[in-house]
DNA sequence: GAAGATAATTATGTCTTACAAAACGCAAAA
DNA sequence: TTTTGCGTTTTGTAAGACATAATTATCTTC
Protein backbone atom coordinates (compact mmCIF):
# COMPACT_ATOMS: atom_id res chain seq x y z
CA UNK A 1 0.00 0.00 0.00
CA UNK A 2 1.21 3.67 -1.11
CA UNK A 3 1.41 6.63 0.73
CA UNK A 4 -1.53 8.38 -0.65
CA UNK A 5 -3.55 5.19 -0.35
CA UNK A 6 -2.77 5.15 3.46
CA UNK A 7 -4.20 8.69 3.43
CA UNK A 8 -7.44 8.15 1.97
CA UNK A 9 -7.93 5.04 4.32
CA UNK A 10 -7.20 6.78 6.68
CA UNK A 11 -9.92 10.11 5.78
CA UNK A 12 -12.56 7.32 5.96
CA UNK A 13 -13.03 6.96 9.32
CA UNK A 14 -15.79 7.67 10.24
CA UNK A 15 -15.43 11.26 12.68
CA UNK A 16 -18.09 12.64 12.42
CA UNK A 17 -20.67 12.81 15.26
CA UNK A 18 -24.17 11.49 15.03
CA UNK A 19 -25.83 14.92 14.73
CA UNK A 20 -23.76 15.51 11.44
CA UNK A 21 -24.77 11.95 10.37
CA UNK A 22 -28.27 13.36 10.89
CA UNK A 23 -27.67 16.01 8.82
CA UNK A 24 -26.18 14.30 6.26
CA UNK A 25 -29.18 11.92 5.76
CA UNK A 26 -31.65 14.56 5.82
CA UNK A 27 -30.53 16.83 3.21
CA UNK A 28 -30.02 13.30 1.38
CA UNK A 29 -33.76 12.41 1.96
CA UNK A 30 -34.86 16.01 0.42
CA UNK A 31 -32.57 15.24 -2.76
CA UNK A 32 -33.53 12.02 -3.62
CA UNK A 33 -37.36 12.22 -2.91
CA UNK A 34 -37.46 15.24 -5.36
CA UNK A 35 -38.93 17.66 -3.47
CA UNK A 36 -39.36 21.06 -3.47
CA UNK A 37 -39.95 24.13 -1.99
CA UNK A 38 -43.31 24.34 0.30
CA UNK A 39 -43.10 20.55 0.76
CA UNK A 40 -43.33 18.55 3.85
CA UNK A 41 -40.63 16.92 6.04
CA UNK A 42 -41.64 13.61 7.87
CA UNK A 43 -42.36 14.47 11.88
CA UNK A 44 -39.34 14.86 14.45
CA UNK A 45 -40.45 11.78 16.12
CA UNK A 46 -40.73 9.52 12.94
CA UNK A 47 -37.47 11.07 11.80
CA UNK A 48 -36.02 9.92 15.32
CA UNK A 49 -37.24 6.18 15.03
CA UNK A 50 -36.70 5.68 11.56
CA UNK A 51 -33.25 6.90 11.80
CA UNK A 52 -32.96 5.06 15.31
CA UNK A 53 -31.90 8.17 17.01
CA UNK A 54 -33.16 10.65 19.86
CA UNK A 55 -35.39 13.35 19.06
CA UNK A 56 -32.09 15.41 20.14
CA UNK A 57 -29.80 14.63 17.43
CA UNK A 58 -32.68 15.05 14.67
CA UNK A 59 -33.28 18.64 16.07
CA UNK A 60 -30.33 19.57 16.27
CA UNK A 61 -29.99 18.60 12.89
CA UNK A 62 -32.57 20.26 11.50
CA UNK A 63 -31.62 23.20 13.62
CA UNK A 64 -28.83 23.50 11.13
CA UNK A 65 -30.95 22.98 7.82
CA UNK A 66 -32.99 25.54 9.50
CA UNK A 67 -29.85 28.54 10.02
CA UNK A 68 -29.44 27.25 6.61
CA UNK A 69 -32.56 28.31 5.20
CA UNK A 70 -33.31 24.83 3.80
CA UNK A 71 -36.15 23.60 5.88
CA UNK A 72 -39.10 25.86 7.85
CA UNK A 73 -40.81 24.79 10.64
CA UNK A 74 -43.93 25.48 12.27
CA UNK A 75 -45.08 24.46 15.70
CA UNK A 76 -48.44 21.36 14.43
CA UNK A 77 -47.42 21.92 11.04
CA UNK A 78 -44.07 20.67 11.01
CA UNK A 79 -41.11 21.16 8.37
CA UNK A 80 -41.16 22.02 4.96
CA UNK A 81 -38.71 22.46 2.52
CA UNK A 82 -37.75 25.98 1.47
CA UNK A 83 -34.97 27.81 -1.12
CA UNK A 84 -32.18 28.77 1.19
CA UNK A 85 -30.76 31.88 1.35
CA UNK A 86 -27.03 31.80 -0.31
CA UNK A 87 -25.32 35.63 0.66
CA UNK A 88 -27.72 35.21 3.83
CA UNK A 89 -25.74 32.09 5.01
CA UNK A 90 -22.38 33.43 4.12
CA UNK A 91 -23.30 36.68 6.27
CA UNK A 92 -23.60 34.61 9.73
CA UNK A 93 -19.36 33.11 8.98
CA UNK A 94 -18.47 36.27 7.74
CA UNK A 95 -16.74 37.68 10.47
CA UNK A 96 -13.65 40.28 9.63
CA UNK A 97 -11.76 40.24 13.00
CA UNK A 98 -12.25 36.26 12.99
CA UNK A 99 -11.02 35.21 9.27
CA UNK A 100 -7.68 34.26 8.88
CA UNK A 101 -5.84 36.92 6.48
CA UNK A 102 -5.87 34.81 3.40
CA UNK A 103 -8.94 34.68 2.81
CA UNK A 104 -9.36 37.94 3.54
CA UNK A 105 -7.26 38.76 0.81
CA UNK A 106 -9.02 36.74 -1.42
CA UNK A 107 -11.90 38.81 -0.85
CA UNK A 108 -10.36 41.64 -1.17
CA UNK A 109 -9.49 40.83 -4.75
CA UNK A 110 -13.24 39.16 -5.20
CA UNK A 111 -14.57 42.70 -5.20
CA UNK A 112 -11.95 44.11 -7.68
CA UNK A 113 -12.75 40.94 -10.29
CA UNK A 114 -16.36 41.23 -10.21
CA UNK A 115 -16.42 45.00 -10.64
CA UNK A 116 -14.38 44.57 -13.76
CA UNK A 117 -15.98 41.33 -15.01
CA UNK A 118 -19.50 42.95 -14.47
CA UNK A 119 -19.26 45.72 -17.08
CA UNK A 120 -21.00 43.76 -19.90
CA UNK A 121 -23.88 42.96 -17.67
CA UNK A 122 -23.98 46.58 -17.34
CA UNK A 123 -23.87 47.96 -20.29
CA UNK A 124 -26.40 45.18 -21.65
CA UNK A 125 -29.13 45.82 -18.61
CA UNK A 126 -28.40 49.61 -18.17
CA UNK A 127 -31.61 52.00 -18.42
CA UNK A 128 -31.62 56.30 -18.89
CA UNK A 129 -32.81 56.22 -15.71
CA UNK A 130 -30.36 54.45 -14.77
CA UNK A 131 -27.87 56.70 -16.38
CA UNK A 132 -29.98 60.27 -15.04
CA UNK A 133 -29.25 58.11 -10.83
CA UNK A 134 -25.57 57.61 -12.05
CA UNK A 135 -25.27 62.03 -13.39
CA UNK A 136 -27.11 62.55 -9.56
CA UNK A 137 -24.54 61.07 -7.99
CA UNK A 138 -21.65 62.25 -9.66
CA UNK A 139 -22.41 65.08 -9.56
CA UNK A 140 -21.64 65.96 -6.03
CA UNK A 141 -18.64 64.10 -6.33
CA UNK A 142 -15.93 64.94 -3.29
CA UNK A 143 -12.86 65.94 -3.64
CA UNK A 144 -9.94 63.94 -2.80
CA UNK A 145 -9.20 66.27 0.14
CA UNK A 146 -12.87 66.29 1.67
CA UNK A 147 -14.07 64.87 4.95
CA UNK A 148 -12.46 60.83 4.45
CA UNK A 149 -16.18 59.51 5.78
CA UNK A 150 -17.87 61.55 2.94
CA UNK A 151 -15.84 59.83 0.48
CA UNK A 152 -16.59 56.02 1.81
CA UNK A 153 -20.22 56.76 1.88
CA UNK A 154 -20.09 58.20 -1.57
CA UNK A 155 -18.13 55.36 -2.99
CA UNK A 156 -20.23 53.21 -1.56
CA UNK A 157 -23.48 54.82 -3.43
CA UNK A 158 -21.50 54.73 -6.95
CA UNK A 159 -20.55 51.56 -6.66
CA UNK A 160 -23.69 50.00 -4.90
CA UNK A 161 -25.59 51.57 -8.03
CA UNK A 162 -23.73 49.80 -10.26
CA UNK A 163 -24.34 46.76 -8.82
CA UNK A 164 -27.83 47.51 -8.65
CA UNK A 165 -27.80 47.82 -12.48
CA UNK A 166 -26.65 44.42 -13.37
CA UNK A 167 -29.88 43.12 -12.09
CA UNK A 168 -28.37 40.61 -10.89
CA UNK A 169 -29.77 40.64 -6.80
CA UNK A 170 -27.31 38.02 -6.06
CA UNK A 171 -24.10 39.89 -7.18
CA UNK A 172 -25.78 43.28 -5.54
CA UNK A 173 -26.60 40.94 -2.02
CA UNK A 174 -22.80 39.49 -2.28
CA UNK A 175 -21.35 43.24 -2.57
CA UNK A 176 -23.67 44.51 0.25
CA UNK A 177 -21.82 41.71 2.38
CA UNK A 178 -18.68 42.32 1.39
CA UNK A 179 -18.62 46.23 2.39
CA UNK A 180 -17.89 46.00 6.31
CA UNK A 181 -14.93 43.65 5.10
CA UNK A 182 -13.49 46.25 2.44
CA UNK A 183 -13.63 48.63 5.59
CA UNK A 184 -11.45 46.24 7.62
CA UNK A 185 -9.04 45.21 5.18
CA UNK A 186 -7.79 48.79 4.57
CA UNK A 187 -7.34 50.01 7.81
CA UNK A 188 -5.60 46.47 9.06
CA UNK A 189 -2.36 47.07 7.05
CA UNK A 190 -3.15 43.85 5.42
CA UNK A 191 -2.30 44.82 1.86
CA UNK A 192 0.17 46.94 2.73
CA UNK A 193 0.87 50.61 3.06
CA UNK A 194 -1.53 52.93 1.42
CA UNK A 195 -0.25 54.37 -1.85
CA UNK A 196 -0.57 58.07 -2.29
CA UNK A 197 -4.03 58.41 -3.88
CA UNK A 198 -3.83 59.32 -7.45
CA UNK A 199 -6.69 59.84 -9.50
CA UNK A 200 -7.71 57.33 -12.77
CA UNK A 201 -10.70 57.26 -14.43
CA UNK A 202 -13.32 59.07 -12.04
CA UNK A 203 -16.51 57.83 -11.55
CA UNK A 204 -17.60 60.66 -14.17
CA UNK A 205 -15.58 58.88 -16.63
CA UNK A 206 -17.32 55.85 -16.14
CA UNK A 207 -20.51 57.45 -16.05
CA UNK A 208 -19.86 58.93 -19.29
CA UNK A 209 -18.39 55.24 -20.26
CA UNK A 210 -21.46 53.73 -19.89
CA UNK A 211 -23.77 56.00 -21.28
CA UNK A 212 -22.04 56.54 -24.72
CA UNK A 213 -19.22 53.61 -24.56
CA UNK A 214 -18.84 50.07 -25.24
CA UNK A 215 -18.57 46.99 -22.88
CA UNK A 216 -14.72 46.70 -23.72
CA UNK A 217 -14.40 50.35 -23.20
CA UNK A 218 -16.39 50.08 -19.73
CA UNK A 219 -14.20 47.16 -18.58
CA UNK A 220 -11.34 48.97 -19.24
CA UNK A 221 -12.44 52.04 -17.91
CA UNK A 222 -13.73 50.25 -14.27
CA UNK A 223 -9.46 48.39 -14.48
CA UNK A 224 -8.26 51.88 -14.79
CA UNK A 225 -10.94 53.72 -12.27
CA UNK A 226 -9.26 50.47 -9.52
CA UNK A 227 -5.95 51.05 -10.31
CA UNK A 228 -5.07 52.52 -6.92
CA UNK A 229 -6.33 48.96 -5.26
CA UNK A 230 -4.63 46.94 -7.80
CA UNK A 231 -1.18 48.96 -7.30
CA UNK A 232 -1.79 47.85 -3.71
CA UNK A 233 -2.17 44.05 -4.24
CA UNK A 234 0.50 44.01 -6.98
CA UNK A 235 3.43 45.79 -5.01
CA UNK B 1 -50.06 57.18 15.33
CA UNK B 2 -49.94 56.91 11.10
CA UNK B 3 -49.63 53.43 9.34
CA UNK B 4 -46.19 53.18 8.93
CA UNK B 5 -44.89 53.97 12.56
CA UNK B 6 -47.35 51.09 13.31
CA UNK B 7 -45.56 49.14 11.01
CA UNK B 8 -42.30 49.47 12.49
CA UNK B 9 -43.66 49.03 15.31
CA UNK B 10 -45.08 45.74 14.89
CA UNK B 11 -41.95 44.24 13.08
CA UNK B 12 -40.34 45.19 16.01
CA UNK B 13 -41.82 42.61 17.81
CA UNK B 14 -39.47 39.26 18.26
CA UNK B 15 -40.48 36.32 16.36
CA UNK B 16 -37.46 34.48 16.75
CA UNK B 17 -36.65 31.43 19.01
CA UNK B 18 -34.25 31.42 21.91
CA UNK B 19 -31.91 29.15 20.18
CA UNK B 20 -31.75 32.03 17.33
CA UNK B 21 -31.39 34.76 20.66
CA UNK B 22 -28.64 32.46 22.04
CA UNK B 23 -26.81 32.10 18.63
CA UNK B 24 -26.67 35.65 18.15
CA UNK B 25 -25.48 36.04 22.04
CA UNK B 26 -22.51 33.94 21.11
CA UNK B 27 -21.07 35.40 18.08
CA UNK B 28 -21.79 38.51 19.83
CA UNK B 29 -19.81 37.32 22.67
CA UNK B 30 -16.98 35.92 20.29
CA UNK B 31 -16.92 39.36 18.80
CA UNK B 32 -17.26 41.64 22.21
CA UNK B 33 -14.26 39.91 24.14
CA UNK B 34 -12.06 40.40 20.66
CA UNK B 35 -11.08 36.38 20.74
CA UNK B 36 -9.12 35.10 18.07
CA UNK B 37 -8.77 31.56 16.07
CA UNK B 38 -7.99 28.93 19.28
CA UNK B 39 -9.03 31.60 22.42
CA UNK B 40 -11.64 28.99 24.45
CA UNK B 41 -15.26 29.80 25.15
CA UNK B 42 -17.22 29.34 28.36
CA UNK B 43 -18.76 25.66 29.06
CA UNK B 44 -22.06 25.03 27.88
CA UNK B 45 -23.45 25.05 31.65
CA UNK B 46 -21.48 27.99 32.14
CA UNK B 47 -23.33 29.87 29.38
CA UNK B 48 -26.72 27.82 29.80
CA UNK B 49 -26.76 29.15 33.66
CA UNK B 50 -25.28 32.60 32.77
CA UNK B 51 -27.67 33.51 29.86
CA UNK B 52 -30.75 31.65 31.95
CA UNK B 53 -31.64 28.65 29.13
CA UNK B 54 -31.27 25.33 29.28
CA UNK B 55 -28.85 23.51 28.30
CA UNK B 56 -30.37 21.86 25.29
CA UNK B 57 -30.21 25.62 23.75
CA UNK B 58 -27.21 26.57 24.50
CA UNK B 59 -26.15 23.53 22.63
CA UNK B 60 -28.51 23.66 20.19
CA UNK B 61 -27.49 27.54 19.27
CA UNK B 62 -23.29 25.80 19.19
CA UNK B 63 -24.31 23.04 17.20
CA UNK B 64 -25.33 25.64 14.38
CA UNK B 65 -22.10 28.09 14.84
CA UNK B 66 -20.12 24.50 14.67
CA UNK B 67 -21.52 23.29 11.69
CA UNK B 68 -20.48 27.42 10.35
CA UNK B 69 -16.63 26.25 10.95
CA UNK B 70 -17.42 29.33 14.18
CA UNK B 71 -16.25 27.46 16.89
CA UNK B 72 -14.92 23.75 17.02
CA UNK B 73 -15.52 21.43 20.10
CA UNK B 74 -13.82 18.79 21.95
CA UNK B 75 -14.69 16.59 25.06
CA UNK B 76 -13.35 17.68 28.33
CA UNK B 77 -11.65 20.29 26.56
CA UNK B 78 -15.24 22.15 25.53
CA UNK B 79 -14.78 25.00 22.35
CA UNK B 80 -12.78 27.29 20.78
CA UNK B 81 -13.05 29.51 18.50
CA UNK B 82 -11.72 28.51 15.12
CA UNK B 83 -11.88 30.20 11.32
CA UNK B 84 -15.00 29.49 9.54
CA UNK B 85 -14.30 28.26 5.80
CA UNK B 86 -16.40 31.02 4.19
CA UNK B 87 -17.06 28.26 1.18
CA UNK B 88 -17.76 25.43 2.74
CA UNK B 89 -20.34 26.57 4.12
CA UNK B 90 -21.94 27.85 1.24
CA UNK B 91 -21.95 24.43 -0.08
CA UNK B 92 -24.13 23.33 2.59
CA UNK B 93 -27.00 25.10 1.00
CA UNK B 94 -26.42 25.32 -2.48
CA UNK B 95 -28.11 22.23 -4.08
CA UNK B 96 -29.16 23.38 -7.16
CA UNK B 97 -32.78 21.75 -7.58
CA UNK B 98 -33.87 22.87 -4.38
CA UNK B 99 -32.80 27.06 -5.03
CA UNK B 100 -34.96 29.20 -6.97
CA UNK B 101 -34.40 29.45 -10.13
CA UNK B 102 -33.62 33.62 -10.20
CA UNK B 103 -30.09 32.77 -8.06
CA UNK B 104 -29.48 29.74 -10.47
CA UNK B 105 -29.64 32.59 -13.44
CA UNK B 106 -27.41 34.84 -10.70
CA UNK B 107 -24.67 32.81 -10.14
CA UNK B 108 -24.63 31.52 -13.65
CA UNK B 109 -24.30 34.83 -14.37
CA UNK B 110 -21.50 35.38 -11.46
CA UNK B 111 -19.57 32.82 -13.31
CA UNK B 112 -18.92 34.77 -16.27
CA UNK B 113 -18.51 38.44 -14.82
CA UNK B 114 -15.79 36.53 -12.49
CA UNK B 115 -13.84 34.87 -15.70
CA UNK B 116 -13.52 37.75 -17.43
CA UNK B 117 -12.90 39.92 -13.97
CA UNK B 118 -9.98 37.41 -13.22
CA UNK B 119 -7.94 38.64 -16.32
CA UNK B 120 -5.99 40.70 -14.44
CA UNK B 121 -4.89 38.50 -11.47
CA UNK B 122 -4.21 36.03 -14.34
CA UNK B 123 -1.69 37.69 -16.21
CA UNK B 124 -0.17 39.60 -12.74
CA UNK B 125 0.62 36.15 -11.70
CA UNK B 126 1.07 33.47 -13.85
CA UNK B 127 4.22 31.91 -14.26
CA UNK B 128 6.13 29.95 -17.42
CA UNK B 129 4.96 26.27 -15.76
CA UNK B 130 1.57 27.27 -15.82
CA UNK B 131 1.35 28.06 -19.59
CA UNK B 132 3.10 25.50 -19.77
CA UNK B 133 0.80 23.25 -18.49
CA UNK B 134 -2.01 25.31 -20.29
CA UNK B 135 -0.60 24.30 -23.02
CA UNK B 136 -0.35 20.74 -22.33
CA UNK B 137 -4.14 20.91 -21.91
CA UNK B 138 -5.25 22.36 -25.20
CA UNK B 139 -2.85 20.30 -26.82
CA UNK B 140 -5.84 17.86 -26.80
CA UNK B 141 -8.82 20.24 -27.54
CA UNK B 142 -11.63 18.20 -28.57
CA UNK B 143 -13.49 19.03 -31.72
CA UNK B 144 -17.04 20.60 -31.68
CA UNK B 145 -18.40 17.19 -32.60
CA UNK B 146 -16.61 14.91 -30.49
CA UNK B 147 -18.39 13.34 -27.38
CA UNK B 148 -19.92 15.60 -24.89
CA UNK B 149 -18.72 14.14 -21.70
CA UNK B 150 -15.45 14.44 -22.55
CA UNK B 151 -15.65 18.31 -23.78
CA UNK B 152 -17.30 18.70 -20.32
CA UNK B 153 -14.21 17.57 -18.84
CA UNK B 154 -11.91 19.43 -20.79
CA UNK B 155 -13.85 22.56 -20.29
CA UNK B 156 -13.73 22.31 -16.51
CA UNK B 157 -9.35 21.33 -16.51
CA UNK B 158 -9.13 24.23 -18.47
CA UNK B 159 -10.87 26.93 -16.93
CA UNK B 160 -9.93 24.96 -13.67
CA UNK B 161 -6.26 25.76 -14.18
CA UNK B 162 -7.26 29.47 -14.98
CA UNK B 163 -8.52 30.04 -11.80
CA UNK B 164 -5.78 27.94 -10.05
CA UNK B 165 -3.41 30.84 -11.61
CA UNK B 166 -5.18 33.62 -9.88
CA UNK B 167 -3.65 32.43 -6.92
CA UNK B 168 -6.77 33.17 -5.18
CA UNK B 169 -7.57 29.84 -3.25
CA UNK B 170 -10.94 31.43 -2.29
CA UNK B 171 -11.86 31.91 -5.54
CA UNK B 172 -11.07 28.84 -6.87
CA UNK B 173 -12.91 27.18 -4.37
CA UNK B 174 -15.95 29.15 -5.42
CA UNK B 175 -15.57 27.72 -9.02
CA UNK B 176 -15.41 23.92 -7.74
CA UNK B 177 -18.37 24.46 -5.37
CA UNK B 178 -20.48 26.45 -8.79
CA UNK B 179 -19.05 23.77 -11.45
CA UNK B 180 -22.21 20.88 -10.25
CA UNK B 181 -24.97 24.22 -10.86
CA UNK B 182 -23.75 24.92 -14.19
CA UNK B 183 -24.25 21.86 -15.55
CA UNK B 184 -27.80 21.70 -13.67
CA UNK B 185 -28.40 24.86 -15.56
CA UNK B 186 -27.35 23.92 -19.10
CA UNK B 187 -29.82 21.49 -18.93
CA UNK B 188 -32.49 22.77 -17.17
CA UNK B 189 -33.86 24.94 -20.27
CA UNK B 190 -33.53 27.97 -17.60
CA UNK B 191 -31.63 29.72 -20.11
CA UNK B 192 -33.65 29.26 -22.93
CA UNK B 193 -32.87 27.15 -26.29
CA UNK B 194 -29.28 26.15 -26.66
CA UNK B 195 -27.52 28.00 -29.23
CA UNK B 196 -26.14 26.70 -32.03
CA UNK B 197 -22.47 26.36 -31.15
CA UNK B 198 -20.35 28.42 -32.92
CA UNK B 199 -16.21 28.56 -31.90
CA UNK B 200 -15.45 32.14 -31.23
CA UNK B 201 -11.89 32.45 -29.33
CA UNK B 202 -10.45 28.69 -28.51
CA UNK B 203 -8.82 28.00 -25.59
CA UNK B 204 -5.73 27.72 -27.49
CA UNK B 205 -6.64 31.61 -28.35
CA UNK B 206 -6.63 32.17 -24.99
CA UNK B 207 -3.13 30.16 -24.02
CA UNK B 208 -1.41 32.70 -27.15
CA UNK B 209 -2.95 35.86 -25.40
CA UNK B 210 -1.93 34.81 -21.83
CA UNK B 211 1.53 33.85 -23.65
CA UNK B 212 2.26 37.20 -25.13
CA UNK B 213 -0.69 39.66 -24.60
CA UNK B 214 -1.68 42.46 -22.14
CA UNK B 215 -4.65 41.92 -19.23
CA UNK B 216 -6.68 44.03 -21.90
CA UNK B 217 -6.64 41.36 -24.32
CA UNK B 218 -7.39 38.91 -22.15
CA UNK B 219 -10.31 40.40 -20.53
CA UNK B 220 -11.41 40.70 -23.91
CA UNK B 221 -10.62 37.36 -25.44
CA UNK B 222 -12.38 35.84 -22.42
CA UNK B 223 -15.43 37.80 -23.23
CA UNK B 224 -15.43 36.86 -26.80
CA UNK B 225 -14.75 33.38 -25.76
CA UNK B 226 -18.00 33.04 -23.34
CA UNK B 227 -19.37 34.69 -26.31
CA UNK B 228 -21.85 31.74 -26.35
CA UNK B 229 -23.26 31.85 -22.99
CA UNK B 230 -23.83 35.45 -23.06
CA UNK B 231 -26.11 35.20 -26.24
CA UNK B 232 -28.18 32.72 -23.98
CA UNK B 233 -28.17 35.15 -21.03
CA UNK B 234 -29.19 38.32 -22.95
CA UNK B 235 -31.62 36.67 -25.45
C1' DG C 1 12.86 8.50 42.06
C1' DA C 2 11.12 7.57 37.30
C1' DA C 3 8.19 5.31 34.04
C1' DG C 4 4.18 3.34 33.07
C1' DA C 5 -0.38 1.73 34.37
C1' DT C 6 -4.68 3.04 36.60
C1' DA C 7 -8.22 5.71 38.55
C1' DA C 8 -10.65 10.18 39.13
C1' DT C 9 -12.31 14.25 37.02
C1' DT C 10 -14.44 17.09 33.72
C1' DA C 11 -16.75 18.57 29.63
C1' DT C 12 -19.10 17.25 25.57
C1' DG C 13 -22.37 13.80 23.20
C1' DT C 14 -26.64 11.24 23.38
C1' DC C 15 -31.00 9.65 25.36
C1' DT C 16 -35.28 10.10 27.89
C1' DT C 17 -39.14 12.25 29.85
C1' DA C 18 -41.92 16.05 30.76
C1' DC C 19 -44.23 20.10 29.85
C1' DA C 20 -45.06 24.73 27.36
C1' DA C 21 -46.65 27.05 23.28
C1' DA C 22 -48.48 27.59 18.91
C1' DA C 23 -51.52 26.20 15.11
C1' DC C 24 -55.16 23.63 13.31
C1' DG C 25 -59.84 21.37 13.26
C1' DC C 26 -64.13 20.75 14.95
C1' DA C 27 -67.98 21.50 17.66
C1' DA C 28 -70.88 24.37 20.37
C1' DA C 29 -72.87 28.86 21.12
C1' DA C 30 -74.47 33.37 19.63
C1' DT D 1 -73.18 31.95 9.50
C1' DT D 2 -69.78 33.56 12.34
C1' DT D 3 -67.28 33.29 16.30
C1' DT D 4 -65.61 31.35 20.33
C1' DG D 5 -63.49 27.87 22.81
C1' DC D 6 -61.64 23.31 23.49
C1' DG D 7 -58.90 19.30 22.23
C1' DT D 8 -55.15 17.56 19.44
C1' DT D 9 -50.88 17.62 17.18
C1' DT D 10 -46.26 19.06 16.56
C1' DT D 11 -42.52 21.95 17.56
C1' DG D 12 -39.90 24.49 21.38
C1' DT D 13 -37.72 24.38 25.93
C1' DA D 14 -36.27 22.25 30.27
C1' DA D 15 -34.05 18.95 33.23
C1' DG D 16 -31.76 14.89 34.55
C1' DA D 17 -29.21 10.79 33.52
C1' DC D 18 -25.65 8.27 31.51
C1' DA D 19 -21.95 7.44 27.79
C1' DT D 20 -17.64 8.87 25.98
C1' DA D 21 -13.38 10.98 25.47
C1' DA D 22 -9.49 13.52 27.16
C1' DT D 23 -6.94 15.37 30.85
C1' DT D 24 -5.05 15.10 35.41
C1' DA D 25 -3.85 12.86 39.50
C1' DT D 26 -2.53 8.75 41.83
C1' DC D 27 -0.59 4.46 42.44
C1' DT D 28 2.37 0.54 41.37
C1' DT D 29 6.54 -1.39 40.11
C1' DC D 30 11.22 -1.45 39.23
Amino acid sequence: MNLPDVKTALQAIDNSSLVEKVEEQLVDYLVKNNLKAGDPIPKELELASSLGVSRTVVREAMSRLRMLGLIETKKKKGGVLATPDLIGTLEKSLIPRIMDEATLRDLFEFRLVLEIGMADLIMARVTPDDIQELKKIVEIEPDLSEDLHFNIEHETRFHGKLYEITGNSTLKKFQKLLLPLFDYVHRSGLLGKQVPKTKYVSHKGIVQTIEHGSPEMLRNAMRNHLENHFIRLFS
